[in-house]
RNA sequence: GGAGGGAUGGGAGAGCGGUUAAAUCCAUCAGACUGUAAAUCUGACGCCCGAUGGGCUACGCAGGUUCGAAUCCUGCUCCCUCCA
C-alpha cells in the first residue's frame, strides 16, 4: 500500500473520531500496508441498525477502500450476558435459529453501508463453544475486580450502591476474548465501549499477540437530541426507515444537533460542516434548510435520489403548506364498520370518535374525543369545531355533535399532524 | 445465616387513612406561533358512557381492619443493600 493521500488520512483519523489509542502506532500500521483486521461485534439480540450504529459503520467502509478486512462478530455468547448498561434486563436465550435468522435481518443492513466483499462473518461460538470451565477461570486470572470497578459505570453503580451482576463483569472478558481468538488488528467502538475495547487490547498483549488498535466514536445524540440514540429509547432514525419516516425524523432534529449529523454521517467538506455550525449559531441562515439538505442527504443515500427530493416535496406539501399528503392509507367502512351509522349519497354518517378509532387514527375513544376537542380533527376539508356545531347547542357535548357526523367519501380524514386516512366506501 | 430497604401510571419519582385518576420532572400527543415534525408558549395525557355530567378499573399478589386504604395489619412473590 502506498503512501496515503494526507487529505484522506484526516478524514479517516480526525473526521467522526473520538480517540484512536495508540494513534501513532495506528497510522503506523496502516502505512505497513499489509490488510488489517478490523474488529466488529454484534448482539443478534438487537438486529435493527440506526444511524447510531452508521456512524461507525461508514468509518470501517473508509477502511475497507483501503483494502483491509472486517470481521464481523456475531455475538451469540456475550448477547446472553448483555453488555452493562444500568439497567441490564434479563436476556433470554436465544436459540441457534433465531440467531442465524436475526444475523441475517443485520446484514441486510449492515451491507448498506459496508463492503459485503471485505467482510468476514464469525460466530462467538466457535470458539466460546469449546471453552470450559477451566478455560473461564483462565481467562478472569488477568484482571482483578479492582481494574474492573473503575469503569466509569460500574464504580458509578458501585457508589450509588446499585447492583452489578458479576456476568456483567463477565462481558468486558468475552468481549476481549474475541480479540484474541481473531487477532483483531483494530476494534471499534462508540466511546462508551472504551473499557470493553482496552480489555481486548490487554489480553491480546497478555496471550503474546500484537495488541489491538482501540478507535472510538462519539456517540450519536438521537431524535431528542440529548440521549444517544437508542431503540429502547424510542429516538433512532432506523436504517430501513421509509424515505417519509427518515425525512420527518431529520426535520424534527432540534437545531443544535444539526451540524454534528452533517459531521458524523455525510462526507460534506469539514469547512462546509463549520459553515453550517456558524449560521445555525448566528441565526444566519433558517435551520430548516440545513435539515431539509441532511433529510435529503439520508435519504437519497438508504433509498435513492428519486426518494430523497419526493420525501422533501412532501415534506413541504404537508407540513409547510399544510396540504394534504399524497400516500394516504385507504380506510374502507362497511355497514360493520364501528362507528358506521348509514350511508348518505356521497357522503357516509358516522359518530366521529368510534370511527376515528375503527380508522386507526386514534387508539382509544377517549384519545379520540381529545382530538377532536383539541381541534385536531379535519374531515371534508374542515377543521371539526365542537363549538360550531350543526347541533347548533350544548357546546360542553363534543360527543353529542360528533355522533352524526357527515363524512365524504374518498375524501382524507386528518388526526394531528400525521395521521391521515381516505376514506373508502367498501 | 443475620440485619435492613423497596415494589406507584411509558420512564424517573412524590404521596403514607378521606379534599388522590394519584404532585413533580421526562417522554408522548394536540393547539398557537414559526416558510422546521426545531425552539418557545398553552393545553391534554386510564377506560367507557346519548356526557358542562356519570360509571368502571388502577398504586407487586391475596386476604383483613375501617363509613372510607396507594396509604394501617397479615401472608405470599419478586428485587436490592449491608454484615457473617
Amino acid at each position: 500500500m502506498a503512501k496515503l493521500d494526507p487529505e484522506l488520512l484526516h478524514r479517516i483519523t480526525r473526521r467522526g473520531v473520538a480517540e484512536i489509542i495508540p494513534e501513532a502506532e495506528f497510522l503506523k500500521r496502516l502505512e505497513e500496508g499489509t490488510p488489517l483486521k478490523l474488529k466488529m461485534g454484534f448482539d443478534p439480540s438487537r438486529p435493527d441498525l440506526h444511524l447510531g450504529h452508521v456512524v461507525g459503520l461508514r468509518k470501517l467502509r473508509q477502511l475497507q477502500d483501503l483494502g483491509h478486512e472486517l470481521i464481523l462478530i456475531v455475538g451469540d455468547w456475550t448477547a446472553q450476558i448483555g453488555d452493562p448498561s444500568g439497567q441490564s434486563d434479563t436476556r433470554t436465550m436465544l436459540d441457534a435459529a433465531q440467531v442465524r435468522e436475526n444475523a441475517e435481518t443485520y446484514m441486510r443492513q449492515f451491507f448498506r453501508v459496508v463492503d459485503p466483499e471485505k467482510t468476514r462473518a464469525v460466530y462467538q461460538s466457535e470458539w466460546f463453544g469449546k471453552f470450559t470451565l477451566a478455560s473461564v477461570i483462565e481467562l478472569t486470572s488477568h484482571f482483578t475486580v479492582n481494574q474492573f470497578l473503575h469503569r466509569e459505570d460500574f464504580a458509578n453503580r458501585y457508589a450509588e450502591q446499585r447492583p452489578i451482576a458479576i456476568t456483567e463483569l463477565l462481558y468486558p472478558l468475552l468481549q476481549g476474548y474475541d480479540s484474541v481468538a481473531i487477532e483483531a488488528d483494530v476494534e471499534f467502538g462508540g466511546t462508551d465501549q472504551l473499557f470493553n475495547l482496552m480489555v481486548g487490547r490487554e489480553l491480546q498483549e497478555k496471550k503474546g499477540q500484537r495488541p489491538q488498535i482501540v478507535f472510538t466514536m462519539p456517540i450519536l445524540p438521537g431524535t431528542d437530541g440529548v440521549r444517544r440514540m437508542g431503540k429502547s429509547l424510542g429516538n433512532y432514525i432506523a436504517i430501513e426507515d421509509t424515505p417519509t419516516d427518515m425525512f420527518g425524523k431529520v426535520m424534527s432534529l432540534p437545531d443544535n444537533v444539526i451540524a454534528l449529523y452533517f459531521e458524523l454521517l455525510t462526507d460534506i467538506p469539514d469547512a462546509e460542516v463549520e459553515e453550517i455550525r456558524q449560521a445555525i449559531e448566528t441565526h444566519s441562515t433558517n435551520p430548516m434548510e440545513f435539515k431539509k439538505r441532511l433529510g435529503v442527504e439520508l435519504v437519497t443515500w438508504f433509498h435513492s435520489a428519486e426518494d430523497g427530493e419526493a420525501a422533501r416535496a412532501e415534506f413541504e406539501r404537508v407540513f409547510q403548506q399544510r396540504e394534504q399528503p399524497t400516500d394516504v392509507p385507504d380506510f374502507v367502512v362497511t355497514e360493520v364498520t364501528e362507528g358506521f351509522s348509514r350511508f348518505e349519497g356521497n357522503y357516509v354518517v358516522v359518530d366521529l370518535a368510534k370511527f376515528l378509532v375503527s380508522a386507526g387514527l386514534a387508539s382509544s375513544r377517549s384519545e379520540a374525543q381529545r382530538l377532536i376537542k383539541q381541534n385536531a380533527v379535519e374531515v371534508n376539508g374542515q377543521k371539526v369545531s365542537p363549538s360550531a356545531g350543526d347541533t347548533g347547542e350544548s357546546l360542553g357535548s363534543v360527543a353529542t355533535f360528533v355522533s352524526s357526523t357527515r363524512v365524504e367519501l374518498d375524501t382524507i380524514v386528518r388526526a394531528g399532524r400525521r395521521r391521515f386516512v381516505r376514506v373508502v366506501r367498501g
